[in-house]
Parts: C-alpha cells; sequence; structure tokens
DNA sequence: GCCGGAGACCGTCAAGAGAA
DNA sequence: TTCTCTTGACGGTCTCCGGC
C-alpha cells in the first residue's frame, strides 16, 4: 500500500506495499503489533515513571528512513545517536542509517509469503499493481476474524490456564437474520445467523423472495463492512500523513541547522 | 422557528474479482 | 460456469449549523 514514493516525494498509499518487516525489541520497547502492510507499527514504551506506558505509531520504509510518532510527548528513553522532539504533539524519531539502536528491523517469513520466489510473474505484476481490498488491509492490520455463531453467550479464554475469560452476549438473536454481538467493554459487531433448516421452504416465489432477502440482509452487513474498513483505512492514511508531514518538518529543520553549521565553519 | 446547505450514514444495485 | 465477496455509485434520511 505505501512504500512507493514518487519523484515529488508523495507517498501513493494505493500502491502495493514491500515485504512486511517486523520489530524486535532491545530493551525498551516492551510490546509491539505488527500491522504488516502498511508497515505501521505501534509501540509501547515505557515511560519514564515507570507507570504509564506511552504509545508510539512507527512507519518503517525498508529503504528510507523510519518515523516514529507519538501520542503524547515521551521522555528520550533511547539511547544516543536518535533525533527525538518530545516538545510537539507528534515527536518523530529519526533513524538515519540505523541509528535507532532501539530498535532491530528484521524480515519475516511467516506472516505474508505473497512475495515468494515461486509466484507467477502475471500473479506478480497483479500483486504489484492491483489496488488491495480493505479487507486484505483490514486482515494485514490484525484484525478482521470473521466468524459464524450460534445464539446464545459465549465465553472467550484469553489467557493461560483459562484466566481472563471474556463474556460475549448476544441481543436481539431472536429477530431473523442478524444478531448484534456485545463485547464486554462495550464493543459491537454483527453477525448474521444462519437460516434454520426447519424453515427453507421449497416453494417458488416464497423462496425466491427469502433468497433476495438474505441477500439483501448480507449485502447490506457487506457494505456496513465495507464503509467500517474504508473508514479504518482512510485514518490509517491521515496518521500516515501526519507522520509524514513531521518527518519533513524534522529533515526540514535539520537540514537548516546544518546549512548554518557549515556557514558559521566557514566564515571562521 | 423555518429553511437550505453540508456532511454523515444507510440500503440497494451493479460490476468486477476470486473461489469453488 | 456459477457463486460469493467487495466496493463504487446513487439516492434517501437524519442531524447540525448558519442565515433570515
Amino acid at each position: 500500500m505505501d512504500g512507493m514514493v514518487d519523484e515529488n516525494g508523495t507517498v501513493d498509499p494505493l500502491a502495493p506495499s514491500p515485504p512486511p518487516v517486523a520489530i524486535s525489541s532491545v530493551g525498551v520497547v516492551t510490546q509491539q503489533q505488527l500491522v504488516a502492510s502498511t508497515n505501521i507499527v505501534h509501540l509501547t514504551l515505557p515511560a519514564s515513571n515507570n507507570h504509564a506506558q506511552t504509545q508510539v505509531q512507527s512507519v518503517i520504509q525498508p529503504n528510507q528512513q523510519s518515523v516514529i510518532q507519538t501520542a503524547a510527548n515521551i521522555q528520550p528513553v533511547l539511547g544516543k545517536g536518535n533525533v527525538i522532539l518530545v516538545s510537539k504533539p507528534n515527536s518523530v524519531i529519526q533513524t538515519p542509517q540505523g541509528s535507532l539502536h532501539a530498535l532491530q528491523v528484521v524480515e519475516t517469513t511467516a506472516s505474508d509469503d505473497s512475495y515468494s520466489d515461486d509466484e507467477s510473474p502475471k500473479k506478480r505484476r497483479d500483486l504489484l499493481t492491483r489496488r488491495p481490498s480493505y479487507r486484505k488491509i483490514l486482515n494485514d492490520l490484525g484484525g478482521g476474524e470473521i466468524a459464524v455463531i450460534p445464539a446464545g453467550a459465549i465465553q472467550i479464554s484469553s489467557g493461560e490456564g483459562g484466566q481472563s475469560i471474556h463474556t460475549l452476549s448476544m441481543t436481539n438473536s431472536g429477530t431473523a437474520g442478524a444478531a448484534i454481538v456485545q463485547y464486554a467493554q462495550g464493543q459491537e459487531f454483527f453477525v448474521p445467523v444462519m437460516a434454520q433448516s426447519g424453515n427453507i421452504t421449497s416453494g417458488g416465489g416464497e423462496d425466491q423472495a427469502r433468497k433476495r432477502e438474505m441477500r439483501l440482509l448480507k449485502n447490506r452487513e457487506a457494505a456496513r463492512e465495507c464503509r467500517r474498513k474504508k473508514k479504518e483505512y482512510i485514518k490509517c492514511l491521515e496518521n500516515r500523513v501526519a507522520v509524514l508531514e513531521n518527518q519533513n518538518k524534522a529533515l526540514i529543520d535539520e537540514l537548516k541547522s546544518l546549512k548554518e553549521l557549515y556557514c558559521k565553519q566557514k566564515t571562521e
């Protein structure tokens, strides 16, 4: 999706992504979530007081400088050689030639095999030219699991040894077609319910109407999902714009100071 | 309060792509 | 070839806001 920069420096968000990279932590990075094809990485850095943690967002471009954007000001927890602008709402950590010692960029082999060597040239070209669907983007972003769930409450065990059980409750599950599934922390998603086998009629007109109803219901839900993904995608792009603008600003500032330094040395 | 424009959201249709 | 999924396009509804 990103990583295609034209001669003007503009990034084409619809351009295909390079193979994703994973960030392994060295020291300060305690948690990371790889957002693969957009190459946006969410990191959680320990704040200086050991209480709060600081969310940062990074855009990793394999052949370019990396940018780390922070949602809030962070303390300079990284080693020497890094440029950290903590006075601005969106800080930038520049890593020219790997000067960001806290992070290592490593190639992954497991998360994406779409660039394997035995791919046909045609398929490769398709991958390079075709715009990925929002679903693919969202899957790359780490979400997007779709499940068909029977009516009733579901418990999910996410911790080791059965700790941390979450309960999903389904509302309006008695209505035909679908139910809202509510997650414990207020998140909701919509699950179409499969037609019960006893209710399916074999009559011509009625069957047609039922089929149409099902199609409309599915499409309605698909459209809703598509819009949601599109919004998320646009948000992602906006974040990226902000990150790149900050990077641009930082580079301009750096250039300015280097120029001044050069002029000073020249006059001496 | 009323009206009109803007923006957000929704449902539906249609076309294209990919899977079966 | 058929089916399903995804998404752009279109029109409708609702809400908010500024002007009158």
